[in-house]
DNA sequence: CGGCTTTGACCGGCGC
DNA sequence: GCGCCGGTCAAAGCCG
């Protein structure tokens, strides 16, 4: 309303560094509810309707350290949610180890098998595609090995036709499938939203 | 009283 | 060079 944001250097200042370089990594989950608890303390910071889909986009922070967060709504599935990542904990989770009874101690894992794992670059691969020298090779996507079933889409157009997530309705039901020992989601995110023990298989 | 959510506006980058 | 889009901040309001 009035003098907004007098000089943050942040909004985008980066431009040196262009844009944020932290690795990020994006599931799809089937939720009714956008905000997934992960854990940790997630402060909704901004909402922003997206062209892609008619849902709008959520951006949440992590209220313990710089760890960003984002939601939206699938366009072809309204149940479905795509979370993206971005950053690394640095901290401890906050609540839900505890006194968080919500989940228990096996729902880290159970999120994580519902999730279905896919590359951010992938999710750049959408519809819009606007941006392709986004991550072109600095291996600054999220993660190094796509399991199979995510690679035959991200070399189709399955992906962007109305199959969209078909991978997550196989994670529905294999989720071990999807996710190989071999996968080296050495992306603190993962790490710590699974348990060592289950990525170890 | 503190913390979180909501809404609007602004900025920066990229595409055309 | 202009326009569009995505992303973030900031203030106010509401709830616990």
């Amino acid at each position: 309303m009035c003098a907004r944001r007098s000089m943050k250097p942040t909004t985008a200042g980066k431009k040196g560094q262009k844009r944020a370089r932290q690795q990020r990594f994006a599931f799809v989950t089937k939720s009714e509810v956008d905000h997934l608890e992960d854990g940790y303390r997630w402060r909704k910071y901004g909402q922003k309707a997206v062209k892609n889909s008619p849902f709008p986009r959520s951006y949440y922070r992590c209220t313990k350290c710089t760890v960003k967060k984002r939601v939206e709504r699938s366009s072809e599935d309204p149940s479905v949610v795509i979370t993206t990542y971005e950053g690394q904990h640095c901290h401890h989770q906050t609540s839900f180890q505890r006194g968080g009874m919500h989940f228990h101690g096996g729902a880290t894992v159970a999120l994580a098998e519902q999730m279905s794992f896919v590359s951010t670059q992938q999710l750049y691969n959408l519809p819009p595609l606007r941006r392709q020298q986004m991550n072109p090779a600095s291996s600054e996507s999220a993660v190094s090995s796509v399991p199979p079933s995510l690679q035959q889409l991200n070399g189709g157009d399955e992906l962007r036709r109305s199959t969209s997530y078909s991978p997550m309705a196989s994670a529905t039901q294999t989720p071990s499938s999807l996710v190989p020992p071999d996968v080296s989601f050495d992306m603190g995110l993962l790490g710590d939203i699974v348990p060592p023990g289950v990525r170890n298989g």
